[in-house]
Order: C-alpha cells, then structure tokens, then sequence
DNA sequence: CCGCAGGATACTG
DNA sequence: CAGTATCCTGCG
C-alpha cells in the first residue's frame, strides 16, 4: 500500500558484507526490536528515520521515504551498523580453536554484527523486556510508536523520546501492555527529564561506569545494563547474562551451580576483551537450536 | 485454568 | 550475600 511512498532500492557500496543469515539475525535477533520482516525486505526506523532493507549480492541496499534524502540515509545505517568496527577482527581473537560450541555458532552466522543503536531507544526498548518475548516487546513498542511517537512516513513512527514520555501517565502507559514496567518507564523518563545531559554523558564512560549509571535507574539490573552498553554504546565487554545464555553456559559449557556473577567472570576471561559480541553468537546459535540445550 | 516468559526489587534467613 | 515472592500481561 505504502509502495508509493518509498524510494527506489539505493545500492551502498561501503555495506558491510552479510549472507543471508548473518543479515536476519543481526537486524531481527534480539538486539533490535524496530524490524519487521516481509517477504523481500525487512522494515524499520532508527530514530526518526525510516528504512527498507534487502541484500543484494551480500550487500545492503536500501529503500526510504521519498522525502528523505539518501546521503543523510546512508550515514545513519553507517553509523547504526558500526562500519568503523572491524568484527572479523574481534571473531579472529576468540578461542574458537579451542572451543567447538563458539566455533559451530560462528560458523552458522558467520557475519553477525553487533548493532549501534540510538541510546534512548535501545533503553527503552529493553526497559520493556523483562520477562517478556520478543514478539511482545515489539508489540509494545509498536502500539507506543503509533500512540505517541512522531509520524515519519505513510504507516511509520518514530518511537517516543524520553521528553514526550515524561509527559505521559503512568495509568497511560499501562494502556501499552507495559504492567509493572510502566512504572520503571514512568521514573525513568522523570529521572532523564530531570538531569538532561545525563543519557548523552554515558557515552563518554568506560563499561564499568556506564553500567553503574545506567542501574541507578528504576527498572534497571545488571542485565539490562549491559544490554544497553552492548546494543547502544558499543561496549563489547558488557556480557549481557539472559536465561539463554545461562542455559548455555550451564548446559553446553558445563558450568553447573554457578552464579550469574560467576558466569560473568568465566565469560570476561573465556572469551575475552569483546565477550559480548560471542554471547550474541551463542545466543543466536541456541535459539536456532544450534546449539543443544 | 495455570505456568511461565530474554528481569528488577524488596524482603527474608 | 543467596534464595524467594511479587509485580502485569498475554500466550500456550
């Protein structure tokens, strides 16, 4: 329906190299939950942009609204894929000669990225997701996006910023199938309303420090921080420990009654300085029933 | 109808 | 500290 409205497919000659499996599960796997799939193209928006993408010849291309310019386009996706990150680096410095469950996860998605995600979607986002699936955090943020974001194209919107959900009721947000999150959103867009340059200033801090920030916010654990510091500022140490990742480590790796705590140390020392970029490996290759579980 | 889901938090021992 | 109930909602 909304054909009409978007650009023809741009090619972007710096794309990063994806086949097919690396590209769905870099965009639609966890990391992210702004894309949705159809038949030849996933669609999305990163902030206030809006995109279709496919790959051709293990490239992206990519479709926007006709009213945006493709320069400015490019740039975001650059930037939204970390192109100044050298992933085949990272993969070559993991102990996958000695590890045949990291190696099989590599080996079946064999360019997956690690996503650099605007800040405060990327908090949003997983402030929503404890103890919810994937398709119910999308759909939450989807009925968001549609009942208070900023209208980007034909059926596209742009998620709420922090400021427009500062303005909303907690008894609203609740309408949102949010429950019990909507107070943490609720807070939380108190507290970024409160002190303005603080989201902003997490992007100057090491892993550690982000992380201590980013869990003296309501509805933020361990967990979710280091989520946050993986997807959206880019610290590949932050080792985001889920209950895959446990089943992984528990199961496969054999680390029984360990702690989460545990886990973590085994992990930072296992797989090293860019541990969070395996656990999206392992984590990809469970849920694909990869690896036994 | 019940158990549980990509967690956080308050409370207990 | 480690273990546990509670928080909402929707899906299986």
């Amino acid at each position: 329906m909304s054909n009409a409205a978007f650009s023809e497919w741009y090619s972007w000659s710096e794309s990063p190299y994806f086949d097919r499996q690396s590209f769905y599960e870099t965009f639609d796997g966890g990391q992210s939950f702004a894309w949705v799939r159809s038949d030849s193209f996933i669609e999305g928006t990163v902030l206030e942009h809006s995109f279709r993408l496919k790959l051709n010849q293990n490239k992206i291309v990519f479709s926007i609204p006709r009213s945006s310019k493709p320069e400015k386009a490019q740039a975001v996706l650059a930037n939204y894929l970390a192109t100044d990150s050298d992933f085949e680096a990272m993969r070559a410095r993991f102990p996958w000669r000695s590890d045949p469950i990291l190696s099989q996860a590599i080996n079946a998605f064999p360019h997956l990225r690690i996503l650099r995600q605007p800040l405060s979607e990327t908090l949003l986002g997983f402030l929503c997701s404890s103890s919810k699936q994937i398709t119910q955090i999308k759909e939450i943020l989807s009925l968001s996006a549609k009942k208070y974001g900023q209208a980007i194209s034909s059926n596209q919107y742009a998620l709420p910023t922090w400021e427009q959900l500062a303005h909303i009721s907690e008894t609203n947000l609740r309408q949102l199938k949010l429950g019990y999150r909507a107070r943490y959103i609720s807070q939380t867009a108190q507290f970024i309303q409160a002190h303005p340059e603080w989201l902003e200033q997490l992007t100057k801090l090491d892993t550690a420090q982000a992380k201590n920030e980013l869990t003296r916010l309501p509805g933020v654990g361990e967990k979710i921080a280091d989520c946050v510091a993986l997807f959206a500022l880019s610290k590949m140490d932050a080792f985001p420990i889920d209950t895959w990742i446990e089943k992984i480590l528990t199961r496969a790796y054999g680390l029984h009654g360990y702690s989460k705590a545990q886990l973590a140390q085994f992990s930072q020392i296992h797989f090293g300085p860019d541990a969070g970029y395996a656990q999206q490996f392992l984590f990809a290759a469970a849920r694909a029933q990869i690896i036994p579980l």
